[in-house]
DNA sequence: TCTGGGGTCCTAGGACCC
DNA sequence: TCTGGGGTCCTAGGACCC
């Protein structure tokens, strides 16, 4: 600690703290099969297009990380256990997470189903310094649910992050104000949120690797390089950064999409496809409360091209009916360009609260009815399961046929349950492609 | 057997209004 | 008659994150 309380500000407390699970899918799972303790364990899924949402440990020792491709993580593991995601079960194990984090802060930002930054300044009186507060939450999350998480504490969010990086597996770090810069400089760029391959790319190109090096280039040079983000990464490298917690904004967009192992060829299938899935995003339309005002449909070609076609209604609607119609004429105008198709997807952006938004002009008698239909099946969606309704356009011979890549291939050595586990992604470890 | 699925944010051009 | 600029909305694409 020599100089290190007061060489820079006054008493600055690191107290922006970063919480991240350690291979959180991953960590669950094989918490819940104890018999995948030690092995090479991945979360993801196992089709031909498969990739890896979370890798344990063991995995990673063999080369195995998040976003790769589930054949190359094969031949790097031939026993790996793959085990397909449980979402919804991950999603109640973070919930539990956060339930403790209250406990102690008060000042919680969720970012992500596996890791929350707390703002801890104002529990120091009751629970001590930083170090104490993060000891403290990881033992009881290690006690309470079993399971292991990293934690990284600085005077501002972005060095937090990369601090509990940097503190993996089941580790703390806390770096004080004054070290921050000499913590930082040595850590190459891309451990900073926001730079990925494309930008890091362009730093290799004039020569920048680490944040040390950044730091002493022109500015101009690091605005083409990064672009508008140029002023904030440039605080964060010198440590002058003291961005703390952010507030939630409610969501903007939700869809779905999908990518088959092998592509689609038959117009009439992908039309069935996107049909099924604009229904499905109106479900979830309905069962959040919101309406949309733009659809988007989304068709990647087996080359990789990725195109997007978007329509915006004057007034915001949940109808599935409605959805259909948009997006299956967007197909239209588009299928003579698209004959083959790896991927589809459906997205409603612009959401709105359900609550006091005037509906569809045209709610007319035919138009509530449909809206008391689609409820109903709602309702018998959450009774029965998703299998047991469909309209009939959607329910057709081919239906059998949908294979996807997350057919669950339950790894042939475990006989495991069979779900994802998954480590807080490192930093850098995912990227745009 | 080369690349998932859920998102957010930013940029840029065109249309349109004033 | 010729000309400008700002603001906003929509669409499309792309980088990035978990």
């Amino acid at each position: 600690m020599d100089e290190c309380g007061d060489a820079g500000s006054t008493q600055e407390i690191p107290g922006i703290l970063h919480l991240d699970m350690d291979a959180f899918f991953a960590s669950v799972e094989v918490r819940d099969d104890p018999r995948l303790r030690g092995l090479p364990v991945v979360v993801g899924g196992a089709g031909a297009r498969g990739v890896v949402a979370a890798a344990s440990y063991p995995a990673r020792t063999r080369g195995i990380r998040s976003a790769m491709p589930m054949a190359s993580a094969r031949r790097l593991a031939p026993d790996l256990v793959i085990v397909p995601p449980r979402i919804e079960h991950y999603r109640r194990i973070s919930a539990r997470v956060m339930e403790l984090l209250g406990d102690v802060v008060a000042d919680i930002e969720q970012i992500s189903v596996d890791e929350a930054f707390l703002d801890v300044r104002g529990a120091r009186r009751l629970f001590g310094a930083p170090e104490q507060i993060a000891d403290l939450l990881r033992r009881r999350i290690r006690e309470e649910l079993g399971l292991p998480s990293s934690v990284g504490g600085s005077v501002s969010r972005a060095v937090a992050k990369i601090a509990s990086a940097r503190a993996k597996p089941d580790g703390l770090l806390i770096v004080p104000a004054a070290r921050t810069a000499e913590f930082l400089a040595p850590l190459p760029v891309s451990v900073i949120s926001g730079i990925g391959p494309k930008a890091q790319e362009a730093l290799d190109r004039i020569g920048v690797r680490t944040i040390g090096q950044l730091r002493e280039i022109p500015r101009s040079a690091l605005a083409r390089a990064v672009g508008p983000r140029a002023p904030e990464i440039l605080a964060l490298a010198d440590g002058s950064d003291r961005t703390g917690l952010g507030h939630r904004t409610r969501d903007k967009s939700l869809g779905t999409e999908r990518t088959w192992d092998e592509d689609l060829t038959d117009p009439a299938e992908v039309r069935r496809c996107i049909t099924q899935m604009a229904d499905d995003v109106a479900r979830q339309l309905r069962r959040g409360d919101f309406v949309t005002r733009t659809v988007v449909l989304k068709l990647r070609a087996p080359d990789g091209t990725t195109i997007t076609r978007s329509s915006t209604w004057d007034q915001p609607t949940s109808s599935g009916e409605r959805l259909r119609e948009q997006v299956v004429s967007l197909w239209e105008r588009e299928r003579s360009r698209m004959r083959r198709v790896r991927l589809v997807g459906v997205r409603a952006s612009h959401l709105e609260p359900a609550a006091g938004t005037p509906v569809q002009s045209e709610l007319t008698a035919r138009a509530a009815g449909w809206q008391d239909l689609e409820a109903a099946m709602d309702r018998a969606l959450e009774r029965f399961g998703t299998h047991s309704l469909g309209r009939g356009s959607t329910l057709s011979a081919a239906d059998g046929a949908q294979r996807g890549p997350a057919d669950p291939v339950p790894d042939p050595a475990a006989s495991s349950p069979g779900h994802p586990a998954e480590d807080g992604p490192h930093p850098r470890e995912r990227g745009g492609r």
